[in-house]
DNA sequence: ATGCAGTTTCTGTATTGTCAACTACTGTTG
DNA sequence: CAACAGTAGTTGACAATACAGAAACTGCAT
């Protein structure tokens, strides 16, 4: 906010001087430093890598727990594109299935299996207990509060939605 | 939203009822969504792929202006491993460059050259405007404070020290 | 019907990331 | 000083990802 127009030819690249960058910054490191404990505890205790409990959550929280190849690259956290084949190598696993979309013979929808579910507990059982240590535990009820309650509309949007 | 405290076995795989979590399920989606934004518009509007705008800054922001390989590990938000095949993508576009270390010889320092701090200037004065757009005005003056005050200690603190 | 722009997913190919050896060097120990 | 465990960085084999374009289908306009 407050650096005024030119932070070119400035001694410093980031403007340290305003508050939204500072929050900005807090939030890159945070999920940065957090996912790089959690990812490879996560392999090791549940062997599933973090893309595949994305998609698999995903799945989880969709209101008719289908979503179609598109909807999953819209809603993803970590895959940007190559969702075809990611899901190809989660269905291999056994933990998700495709099916046709009734009304749209070029779509898919991908559904989760009985054993898709159950790993999908298991990986969130593994590694909770590790984002409450190395996350949770470092902020304040009132901090965790502050936080939840300011970045609450990054995720309670639909990604589908360009937003209002 | 409500179950009280056996997040098991219960419908929901994530304890939506914890504090923490919710916080931390707004630090993980408004990173990922603010990233999937700027990540293209960064290479291009300025050519710079994330991970070597992560290493340029990391370089700037280091005490003596370099760093060797495993402190460029250390400090990565993005890649984890493959350091040696960043650092030489990045040296051979000639924003880099590999120096001895004075006292060991196994070692490698990695240094910005000028062309180097130009275009990490470019990047961030490139990518800050929809940073801003697409993070800081979503959040009132308040929440900004709020976020940036309860995680100012993920980027505060050494990467290399395991923590107090 | 037929054609055609728009869509949904998949495939080919290049790039990037990961993991496990491997080389070179350090400092310590006998 | 010779041996050796530990450290720093690189390399090679392989998996995952990105990007562009192709294939199949839809809905609307002729």
């Amino acid at each position: 906010m407050s650096s005024s127009g030119m932070p070119k030819q400035n001694d410093e690249p980031t403007p340290t001087d305003s508050l939204w960058f500072d929050a900005w910054r807090g939030v890159l490191y945070a999920s940065a430093r957090v996912l790089h404990v959690v990812e490879p505890d996560l392999i090791a205790k549940a062997g599933i890598p973090l893309p595949w409990l994305d998609v698999l959550s995903q799945l989880f929280d969709a209101p008719d727990g289908r979503l179609r190849i598109q909807e999953l690259q819209a809603r993803a956290l970590f895959t940007r594109s190559g969702m075809t084949r990611l899901v190809d190598r989660v269905e291999q696993a056994g933990l998700v299935q495709r099916e046709p979309v009734p009304g749209d013979r070029r779509g898919v929808q991908v559904v989760l299996t009985p054993a898709g579910r159950k790993r999908l507990h298991e990986g969130f059982a593994a590694h909770l207990p590790i984002i409450e240590r190395e996350f949770g535990q470092r902020l304040t009820v009132e901090q965790q509060r502050a936080v939840a309650d300011a970045l609450a509309g990054f995720w309670h949007d639909d990604p589908a939605e360009p937003e209002a």
